[in-house]
DNA sequence: CGCCTCTTTGATAAAAGTCAATCAGGGTGG
DNA sequence: CCACCCTGATTGACTTTTATCAAAGAGGCG
């Protein structure tokens, strides 16, 4: 039932009672804690059952910059597959709950499950092509298009999970939305205010409430980073 | 001897050898024309085996960002994977040659040659990696750390390839630097020419001459983007 | 209540973009 | 063979966007 969640491609009734098998673990994660870190030794993989987290790496310098925001049904740590060494960092926005997918049983099983296999290709697919989109982002849109395509890309995450598109918590603060957009805390800030005003969305800390989705779509470009 | 190419990590001879049945086909893609593009069924991988290529995704309304300049020896089409659908276009920048490598064979020959999936594995790790790696580009530095970073990163996979890691044509125009970097072709030109100016480098129309990579390495913050 | 973190807002500065003109090379055709 | 044209590159003037610095406001929690 967990792997449902954690892999939810299709898959036959009995490969995914065989899949079960793979998910021998489950760890919480308080807010704030990390699942990895930079340097650790990738032993697993994570599929993300509840809460939030985040993906950052950091260079030398110290210098970080968020890659990801995690909802449940994701899978955590694809690229610490190069070196079997972690080079992010994986910490909790708030109390979470993942599985664990060691990748021994991971190898042995996809020996007699090709489709996990095709599996965890596409899903490794689909974290290039999702990188490849937030370097567009970063790469081609203004702030406001940035921010409103963020908003639009957690609102269908979240609908998808079965939570209202329209109404909903951001877990993170304005700084990691500013440094996942590469801007400024102070700019995010700003561009809440005024979507708020011209009757985009409402906003109340971190209560969001889009009221307008046509306008931010066509604000994001109609895609959807 | 081509899959040394293609794929040049730690396998056993015995393994090449069984690998270089993967490589049935070679194509040549003439400078400017398409390997393959956004809607293409994707029913390969490609090694580059010599040439330059460039790999680029656009929105609907036709916004193109480069994602990517691909050097010999280096995998092109694993965006396509999640739905088999390419989701990029693969431009060659000049006259370039890849190895073809059949998604069916590579599937069947992965049964039976656990490292071959182990590869692939990585190869798509290393691809997340570097997409993560651009988006800190994107997000945290200033355009000189960019190019500065573009600049080492193009000098050292040359060098990886016997290459002068010093001394090299620029196979893209000001324009794609600037795309790929999230900059402005005018500001690109604007950067080489201060580099210039400050003793960094020669620069003749797009043959680089790197003078003081110290400074280069110091501009981009030891990290190579 | 008071402290602490996060957020908002304003004033100013810096970075990069835009628009525009000129320049350089490479290839083509007279 | 040379002039011309076309694309790509450079450089300048100016504008826009976003960052920076600074101060004040809002919750949340001990």
């Amino acid at each position: 039932m967990l792997s449902e969640i954690c892999i939810p491609l299709g898959m036959s009734q009995k490969d995914v009672v065989i899949l079960d098998e793979l998910i021998k673990e489950r760890i919480r994660i308080p807010k704030g804690s990390s699942l990895f870190r930079l340097g650790d030794p990738t032993t697993s993989l994570y599929g993300l059952r509840s809460g939030t987290m985040k993906t950052q790496i950091q260079d030398a310098a110290g210098q970080v910059q968020i890659t990801g925001f995690l909802l449940p049904g994701e899978v955590i740590g694809m690229d610490g597959l190069l070196e079997n060494i972690h080079v992010s960092n994986a910490i909790a926005l708030e109390d979470s709950e993942v599985c664990v997918i060691p990748l021994e049983d991971l190898d042995s099983l996809s020996q007699h499950l090709p489709i996990l296999q095709f599996q965890f290709r596409r899903l490794m697919s689909k974290e290039i092509t999702r990188s490849h989109q937030m370097v567009m982002s970063l790469g081609t849109l203004r702030s406001e298009q940035r921010l409103a395509a963020f908003l639009i890309n957690i609102s269908q995450r979240l609908s998808l999970l079965g939570y209202s598109s329209t109404e909903f918590i951001l877990r993170m603060s304005r700084e990691e939305i500013g440094n996942y957009l590469g801007l400024t805390l102070e700019t995010i800030s700003r561009l809440f205010s005024r979507f708020a005003r011209d009757g985009l969305l409402h906003i109340q800390q971190r209560e969001v409430n889009l009221i307008d989705m046509p306008a931010l779509r066509a604000l994001a470009g109609t895609d959807c980073g």
